[in-house]
DNA sequence: CCGTCAATCCTTGCATACAAGATGTTATAC
DNA sequence: GTATAACATCTTGTATGCAAGGATTGACGG
């Protein structure tokens, strides 16, 4: 998640500011709509205001809180244009990943992707979602391995990062773990198949699961929601 | 260009300042490797290195500049790997732009097509290669509003300006811009007649174009490059 | 002539102080 | 009771000063 700067090993403060607003903000700790102040996490982690504003900065550029300057800084509300383009991007990376997946695949790969799928299987038998959320990222880290693309991934994962901060006003993750391990076992099928189309077209249907969860935290929560208002 | 923070109307300090470094180095006027210093930009503009150290922030966040605690601050070389990632996401997101614009292409877009192509040609007459630039992304964008994707364009827009910082080096660009032009005529006839597969064809002909390009530079500016070098 | 070491300069990181603007509250006039 | 205006108090923006670490340059010893 530190896509922001690794230039340093040394993590000064600016790093474990922005590292701490980013989890606190992405795990929904912080909730969108938020008010977070300069001072008030300078305190926190007694620091000046300074390296806060440099972290606020940074959030600021990765579009996860909003300074209002003289006004006010708050977390950034979830907007069904930046949902939709996020899902846009996925879609297109995806399907490419799969399409070089389906060209590349070997054995190896082929063992790689059930022993990703067993790991997965394990935390649904556990109804582990916090460990099935990490093999969720690993597995299509995977394919973008196999596709020779693992910076694709990288954007993935950014744009996966988006939407999973939304996901977690989501109650019915334990319900929907089946259905997504199944989604993942057919685009292994297809992959290790070379079927691209079959594996496309897995891929189209894993990523709309999403979209009735999105739709109905959208009515649910419509505060965390930025859509009519004038702002940014 | 300001996908910083278009927060506020009243550009502040660091604004300026950032939009100002932001130009001169996608316009190569400020090289790769060149150091720049914190107070040296702040005397030039007559501010305190606070602003000036804010700007280098969102800078680094934006990947053209990399800050090497209390070493130095550099303007970022080109990284082969940042290109071919670069180029992938073009690559994917314009297939899928394709894709919808042939789903979506009706009168009314296919003669907006028509008209930027006849701007091209002008342009390309004039032998004017700035005036082609805008052109080229504006044509980029109308496929995008065909495609019912006008987000797509910041995404294509983003990764296209990174290139772009390259390309300012290479000397050929007045012969470039007939096999340019030509490639987006057919694109837009593909694109018009509903042709997905002939339109992501010459979509992908139409990126190709740039890898020799690049391949050029490559070995001809090869200082300009940051590939083998353990930095970052 | 060359290598090593030390000091000085340069860089960014952080702290503090002040300035400017926006907001909410309170008092006052009607 | 209501509306308006002034003020108190937030917020972020900017300036300045000091600290810490790396790099270069010089001197000194071999």
């Amino acid at each position: 998640m530190d896509q922001t700067t690794p230039d340093t090993l040394t993590k000064s403060s600016v790093d474990q500011i922005t590292d701490h607003l980013y989890k606190e903000i992405t795990s929904l700790r912080l909730l969108p709509g938020a008010r977070i102040s300069e001072t008030e996490i300078a305190q926190k982690f007694g620091v000046s205001r300074q390296p806060v504003r440099d972290a606020f900065n940074r959030l600021a550029t990765m579009d996860l809180i909003r300074i209002r300057p003289k006004k006010a800084t708050e977390v950034k509300k979830f907007s069904t244009a930046a949902i939709t383009k996020s899902r846009y991007i996925r879609a297109a990376i995806e399907a490419a990943v799969l399409r070089d997946a389906c060209k590349y695949c070997d054995d190896e790969a082929g063992n790689a992707l059930d022993t990703a799928l067993s790991l997965q299987k394990k935390a649904l038998a556990d109804r582990d979602t916090e460990a099935f959320g990490k093999l969720d990222y690993a597995f299509h880290k995977t394919l973008c391995d196999i596709a020779k693309a693992p910076f694709a991934y990288e954007v993935i994962q950014a744009e996966k990062a988006k939407v999973d901060r939304l996901c977690v006003l989501s109650l019915a993750k334990e319900d929907r773990m089946p259905e997504l391990v199944s989604d993942h076992e057919k685009i292994a099928e297809a992959v290790k198949a070379g079927d691209e189309t079959a594996a496309q077209e897995a891929g189209m249907i894993h990523l709309s699961r999403l979209d009735d969860t999105i739709a109905r935290i959208r009515v649910q929560r419509a505060a965390f929601f930025d859509d009519e208002s004038a702002a940014d």
